[in-house]
DNA sequence: TTGAAAGCGCTAACAT
DNA sequence: ATGTTAGCGCTTTCAA
């Protein structure tokens, strides 16, 4: 690998002369920086980010820990993070947990010897546990949080969608509403079932527990809930389904339709977090849809200002609106139709 | 940061003894090799691998560049890498070119900086050229090939994938085939072009090049090919349609929704590669699937394999086959219906 | 089996 | 404005 050393010789300077020529331009005359670029471009030469790392005690790099790649959701995430680094001149490594508390423990540790600069996490449910082995590293967390107090945080405002929602299905003159929700050791899941308790609240609906489910976030999950919930005696079970992501919602659609059971006539159904699938299955959902990729690229945008600015700057908590969008998955409860336009309202 | 010395110290040692016992743990005898791991474990010490890849001049890191995160099929050969290099304790820089050449550039020179022990790519239409920044490298292409002579490759059997999607399409009885294929300076595209023919050519069917449009792999081409292809009189226009990519499958299934062509009844369709979106759509889709996650798992073996037995290994280039799922979106032409079972076939 | 010493490629004092 | 020198944290001769 050529190295400084030889564009240092190719331009009869010295080794910190061309350091600083690439470095702080602004120090070399004029001359020399030309004759060493030239130099540089005839060599082909790369810094080697691994000594200037060490060197400087501090890279160029940023963690990123998501949960499932595989989830369209994580991956726009993902995007919106490396185009904000990119932008910054910034590389990431990128780590999947699977929600895997375990799987993201060693991620944690990978990742400390690389070095980063800062890490954004989703983090799994034992995150507050695990982010112990990084203490020293600034920290964002996004689309969730562990709880651990002083760390920043970009979320959505789950509350408030959920409440939306649900205040949605309310307004269509529905009564037994049920939530398929995720684990509530998830932030996220947590937020989103109090903004359903809210909405009922509002409207002096009594919370009923048997018409909320658990679900691991997985499309298998959705499917289970909605069989057991669909399976109630037809005076008991919900007539209009909120589900908690978008996983298990594609499960829940997927459950009805081999049950037989028609989307909005005999259930309406509204889903958290949308998606092309949620836009084009048949009938399109009404879903809670969530700014994915600025909740990535704002999250490492507030990283990597955190870092600009120093350690001075509060741990802040930046909250994103969601917008519902209203399709065709929701009509008055007995199976009036409604909804055939489609339109948006934030 | 607690680094070696550290360890040292605590564990009345030298360094250079603290590293044997870490890297090479036969050398140090049992006992000190206890206190030693006993030491680290203690002060919570993580070898820094910017220093270790630095002195060894060579690093446990891998590049993996893709065009587009967003894009299941993308996410799902990133997955399968990950995978595979987290088993062999690799860790991964990951960029995104969105087909774009010059940030494909930008990527390969950010990478060289990192020293990365290997290179995984989706190259771009001109990786060749590109490529020529780190010959160096090891590298195997996925999923395509930039043409450059003795680089591994690990791809699909696109030719007899296509092949097998048309040769069932005139099975039924179709004679005007469609088909809306990428960029032909992509490999995918090329072959899966050559595919179509072959089986046309197979079934004494003449070539007709009205019929087949090219688009830039997005939805929006295959929406905006889709048109131009069904607003032909009725005598010329195609009977059924093949697509050769799953993004602009779905523009074209989109755009026949909206001018109210009939799947399978008015128009038969196939796309290249699976998904959730084209299994659950309405009507479920017949597709050429692919092994995705094997796809990119086995490149990033076959690249650390290729690292650790040395450069005396062939550049092989491995075909993984593609199958072939019959569901809903055809039919004979004019009309009679088909295909309401679901069933699989290699 | 262990330690001393050199050096990977770079940057940052400190000198000139 | 440029050069000299030391050292980031680690591994690897070489010597004991």
């Amino acid at each position: 690998m050529v190295n400084l050393d030889d564009v240092a010789k190719l331009a009869q300077v010295s080794p910190a002369t061309v350091s600083r020529a690439l470095s702080r331009p602004e120090m070399v005359a004029e001359a020399t920086r030309k004759r060493i670029l030239q130099a540089a471009q005839e060599l082909g030469y790369q810094p080697n980010q691994l000594a200037r790392s060490l060197r400087q005690r501090s890279s160029q790099t940023l963690g990123l820990i998501i949960t499932d790649i595989l989830n369209p959701f994580h991956a726009t995430l993902a995007k919106g993070v490396q185009d904000a680094a990119e932008k910054h001149n910034y590389t990431v490594f990128l780590f999947n947990t699977d929600e895997d508390p375990e799987k993201e423990r060693r991620a944690l540790n990978v990742l400390r010897g690389h070095q980063p600069r800062g890490l954004l996490i989703v983090p799994s449910p034992q995150a507050k546990e695990n982010l112990k082995l990084v203490t020293k590293l600034p920290i964002v967390e996004l689309d969730r949080t562990s709880g651990t107090p002083g760390i920043r945080t970009v979320m959505v405002d789950n509350v408030g969608g959920a409440r939306k929602a649900v205040q949605h299905l309310i307004d269509l003159g529905h009564r037994r509403i049920g939530m398929i929700v995720g684990r509530l050791d998830i932030s996220t899941a947590v937020e989103r079932l109090q903004g359903y308790r809210e909405a009922l609240q509002a409207a002096g609906i009594p919370y009923d527990e048997t018409l909320v489910r658990l679900g691991n976030h997985r499309e298998a999950d959705g499917r289970a809930a909605a069989q057991a919930l669909l399976s109630m005696p037809p005076d008991k079970r919900p007539t209009a389904l909120f589900v908690g992501n978008n996983e298990m919602t594609v499960g829940a659609v997927l459950a009805l339709r081999e049950m037989g059971i028609r989307i909005p006539q005999e259930l309406s159904v509204v889903g958290f977090d949308d998606s092309r699938w949620a836009a084009t299955i048949e009938p399109a959902l009404t879903v809670v849809a969530q700014p994915t990729y600025e909740l990535g690229f704002l999250a490492c945008e507030t990283l990597l200002s955190s870092l600009s600015r120093g350690q001075d700057t509060l741990p802040t908590s930046i909250r994103l609106d969601t917008s519902f969008i209203l399709r065709e998955s929701t009509a008055p409860p007995g199976g009036r139709k409604n909804g055939l336009k489609k339109r948006r309202q934030s």
